[in-house]
DNA sequence: CATGGCGCTTGATCTAAATCAAACCTGGCC
DNA sequence: GGCCAGGTTTGATTTAGATCAAGCGCCATG
């Protein structure tokens, strides 16, 4: 494993609170590849051998059933995947694929066990990762079976630019991915999201590419009605 | 606390490994309460003072938006909510409202997180407890997305016939609760639900009242296609 | 036993979103 | 610099599901 990378993981909210040695049995036995767009890194079914750390590039999680597929999560980095069917050691539910050029760390599975097992302070981290884990799942699901796809993208739109730093009035964000993965994240098809793109145009939200102008978020917020119940990350 | 129930919760999965005194310290503080139907027991937004304990009755946990309203997941005896809100004492994500004549524990979550820090086997059966909870929430996200109304109807019915002890060709079920809070979760409407039955007609459903018999349940798998991976609660 | 209220079913209509098709645009590669 | 492939946009059409309305049936209460 490149020494550069490890302070980076080291910082992450899981590994933090480690005990040195536990962190080191961790480390030591991971190892570090680097990955190429549209890569499948896990297959859902397959056994969780894995602790996957995305340190750099994105990360896509998705399903599939029938020659239906959908996005459930986008990762950036530093973050993990899949925890919770490491912890459990029970077959994955997504699939995971590279949307980028990515370097992902992989910790085997079982020195993840063998740690939860016996440093205390990662116990009570994964715990917290689980609940996060569970809440943002929670939040997706409301926001998928209560709001239309205008009304997603719109809160999507208010997020983001909450995300970069934008005003409270105007904001610039660049999409941090693709149209048609952001699309699928919402629920919804390509078609569809350029067409919700176009019915906020009125609420001056204009589309350049992946450069994304915000002119009106009061009038924006009118419609989205956002709530930190679905919408904040952090909540 | 009625000693009658203390077994009973006792043996539920999270409290199973407990050290003895760990679990008297909860129950010692717990109290148990009987509610009528339609009683709402949680309101998303508030802090969760208490994890809550359905020891007979049924529960539906829902959330609403802006006069909308959806069923999130259906509890039956004897099972606990909120743990993610408890563990990490952020505010409900989701609310719960009682469906039928409910008997209900509830432990002051000060005691579920003093014990959580002292006791290793609770903080082993927490984990596990909030990893099945994603699970199923990924499952339920999967079962939205990925499916249409008649598709998660029929994935419905198979998942109850096996879940009541019916054959691999005949079955009937009792629906366990009413049909609209069933047409909720599925994310439909109660007409929509109404259809979805009728459509499955020639699939060998048949309605009557709250039971439902399947006559061709090979025709019926045919139709529904149905994978552990969305399906199974056990996976 | 009668009445009223609520859940469910059915019919008619509307709408949001998917599907299919075609054209355009952008970026990467040769 | 040109070409090609994939992503995006736009138009037309279809479809799944929502909405609204009305009627029926069942259960609880007086």
């Amino acid at each position: 494993m490149r020494s550069d990378d490890v302070p980076e993981i080291r910082e992450l909210t899981l590994f933090r609170a480690l005990a040195d040695d536990a962190f080191e049995t961790l480390i030591r036995g991971a190892y570090l590849q680097t990955f190429p767009p549209t890569v499948e890194l896990i297959r859902e079914g397959d056994s969780p051998d894995f602790l996957h750390v995305l340190v750099e590039g994105g990360v896509e999680l998705f399903s599939g059933w029938h020659r239906r597929e959908t996005t459930l999560s986008m990762l950036a980095p530093v973050s993990t995947f899949i925890l919770a069917a490491t912890i459990t050691d029970r077959p994955y539910l997504m699939s995971a694929r590279t949307v980028s050029k990515s370097r992902v760390a992989l910790i085997p599975s079982e020195d993840v066990r063998t740690v939860f097992d016996a440093d205390r302070d990662f116990a009570n981290a994964i715990v917290n990762e689980l609940a996060d884990c569970f809440r943002a799942s929670i939040k997706h699901a409301k926001n998928v079976k209560l709001r239309s796809s205008v009304e997603r993208l719109a809160n999507y739109l208010l997020c983001e630019v909450a995300a970069q730093g934008g005003g409270s009035e105007e904001g610039q964000i660049t999409l941090p991915y693709e149209k048609r993965l952001i699309a699928s994240w919402l629920g919804m098809t390509p078609e569809n999201l350029s067409r919700a793109f176009g019915s906020l145009r009125p609420y001056g939200v204009k589309v350049e590419g992946a450069l994304v102008h915000l002119s009106d978020m009061s009038s924006l917020r009118r419609l989205a009605k956002p709530t930190p119940l679905i919408d904040d990350p952090a909540s």
